[in-house]
DNA sequence: CAGTATCCTCATTGATACTG
DNA sequence: CAGTATCAATGAGGATACTG
């Protein structure tokens, strides 16, 4: 019994591949490529900012949900079950009441947040020049 | 008359930031944060296929929509028209009948484009570990 | 405290048809 | 060829109320 997709079976025949090089050949295209939807995770709304704070530390429920404003009980929840299925987060529920339940990262998942936070940086860093070349293209 | 907003206005006072440091300090979280929409369009479904695509070469309309299988003319026009605002992408339209159209990166365009390939990459190269974790967290 | 459950709204996407 | 217009389907996201 094997949860290898074809598109992974495929990957190991030919041997190590990138985004790129399966775009050069074509094969990427494929919606059941499962790099598009880790993608789509890690880039997700409340995704990037929960991946940056529990870079900075591990965090409990409500300090998530009072550092990152403007997310609700519900999309925290549903981002953080998304990562850890993902296997970049690690939930440890405290056996005690009221309950207590903390977050972190596992080690590809602070791997991971750090190229989140890689790509957020260039941005933030380069925020000038974009919103400047905004003007001039829509002039 | 100024295009500039409260956010950019506060950045030059306090110098050159990045959403890390904004996250640390709690201001990132203003839905109004323009790196958040520049993030989501660098990163979206299509934006992404069309930035590796012409990090490769310049392309006209109809190859994108042929290299970028399954992608709609709506949707790819509109992935085309967001980039270009954001100026990461230049649009040349030939004075000639048939229409012609040709796509290619602006410089800062190009860079974007790098690093999403490089995040890209980096998902790519560590699917199968990502995979593999994933199967362990459900277990 | 740390969530779930339900309902609801509206933005994104896609299919189809049409145009300069 | 390179799009736009229109409409239908889907899904993300939010408000509120409730629970172990």
């Amino acid at each position: 019994m094997t949860n290898r997709t074809q598109f992974e079976r495929e990957r190991e025949r030919e041997g190590e591949t990138t985004l790129s090089t399966l775009l050069r050949r074509g094969e990427m295209f494929d919606t059941n490529c499962p790099g598009r939807e880790i993608l789509k995770h890690l880039t997700s709304r409340w995704g990037v900012l929960v991946l940056i704070a529990l870079l900075e530390d591990d965090h409990r429920f409500s300090d998530l949900r009072r550092k990152i404003g403007g997310v609700s009980e519900k999309m925290l929840s549903q981002t953080l079950q998304t990562l850890e299925a993902d296997g970049f987060v690690k939930r440890f529920s405290h056996p005690v009441v009221p309950p207590r339940v903390d977050y972190s990262l596992t080690p590809i998942g602070r791997e991971a947040a750090m190229k989140v936070r890689e790509f957020a940086d260039w941005i933030e860093i380069n925020i000038g020049r974009i919103m400047n070349g905004k003007r001039v293209a829509e002039a």
